[in-house]
DNA sequence: GCAGACTGTACATTTTTTGTAAATTTGTTG
DNA sequence: CAACAAATTTACAAAAAATGTACAGTCTGC
């Protein structure tokens, strides 16, 4: 699940922020002022940062513009206040990706962050498409072939063979794919995730007794190996 | 190398839009105000412009339809403030390809600049017309006939099933359209999407309870397939 | 105020996911 | 190489989640 660090000095909004933020699922990190803010982005290297543009110190400004000129390509989400500078000025100088001024909706910016994260987790897309054996998968259609034929496959399956596939030649541990698949509010106790193994090789292997492409390595986890 | 068309009147932001652009390497056509902008459209035949909404005298949205009403295909994208956002689907529906709301990213324009130059080099346009089954849609006129029938569609309907056709093939979620169709700032909780969408079956879908063309994802979203 | 469009809700239905237990396979050790 | 323990597979039933849909309330433009 996707890393936000939040950076805001307003102790209520930061909360706020931060609470809605785990509800939906994401892993958040926060801090209060621009200088802990830059050391945690550095240490953890979040997937998104929601930025205040007014913080003690180091301004959000400073701090975007820094982070850019370090070629960090982080999404930013800005928080303005409607008062505070011309807006254009903000969009086109500072990097920032998006912004919100306060007071904002909730929904709303939860609506942006996931179009943010979205965007960076579609161009960096592993290849759409892939082939091995007489199968055939798209992963941005939903769609999987074997031998011409249509396959339905359903989301936990894509997203296990996905991890599997990404991760191709490497064995991938069940706790790996409980937290990439499942996520780690959920967390299924029990041989699921072998379930849906089999239920992937039923569907993609000639011999899903005698698996090929998607392996098995005792006492560690799943392997994909192409050929 | 490509040619872009810049018609935008505020100053420093026609700079800073040509200045990345240079840097980028296209070949950079300006203008402040619709009138010269058309004249450059037609001497130069631009491979994309770059279109601000609110514009002095002719507005973009009218240079906009003057263009497609003459049948210029060129790709347009348009540059909406955020109190216009309501528009967007109006800048959509008059034929832009795409549109930015200011202030804006740079990384972000120049990614759709991209996206829309790889968009004709690579595959024809949009047809602002389209047949799958029994039906015929045209997008431009806003009608859509079913075994020749006219059938009355929504505004939303249209704004629906013309994401779900851009991107045919592919699945589109529910978040995506909430973004696209919907906008940021209403967003709405409810199964709103799903509601619309039953809408477009009822009126496009030979049995609307075993659809063809509209197919759900289960656990992802919905898909347009033509055939 | 009316008509059409949009949104929210409730509930039925469908699909997916999960847990369990028995059967099978694998690896190890004597 | 046999025997045993541990790990994995399989099938199936139960539970949970997602979706379809009808209908009612709300909003908007005329």
């Amino acid at each position: 699940m996707s890393k936000v660090l939040v950076i805001e000095d307003d102790a209520a909004i930061l909360r706020g922020l931060a609470d809605n933020l785990k509800f939906e699922g994401y892993e958040v990190l926060t801090a209060v002022e621009g200088e802990t803010g830059y050391k945690l982005q550095k240490a953890q290297k979040p997937d998104l940062i929601i930025l205040d543009l007014m913080l003690p110190r180091m301004s959000g400004l400073e701090l975007c513009q820094k982070l850019r000129g370090e070629g960090v390509q982080t999404p930013i989400l800005m928080l303005t206040a409607r008062s505070e500078e011309s807006d254009r000025v903000i969009g086109l100088d500072l990097g920032a990706d998006d912004y919100v001024t306060k007071p904002f909706s909730i929904r709303e910016l939860m609506a942006r962050v996931r179009a943010l994260l979205r965007r960076i987790h579609s161009t960096a897309e592993l290849p759409g498409q892939l082939r091995f054996g007489d199968v055939e998968v798209d992963f941005r259609r939903y769609i999987a072939r074997r031998c011409g034929k249509l396959v339905e496959m359903t989301r936990k399956e894509f997203a296990t063979l996905r991890l599997l596939v990404a991760r191709a030649g490497e064995v991938v541990t069940r706790d790996e794919l409980l937290n990439e698949v499942w996520g780690f509010e959920s967390y299924p106790i029990s041989r699921t995730v072998d379930n849906h193994i089999a239920g992937l090789r039923a569907k993609l292997e000639r011999d899903p007794a005698r698996p090929v492409h998607i392996r098995t390595v005792h006492g560690v986890g799943y392997k994909f190996v192409q050929s």
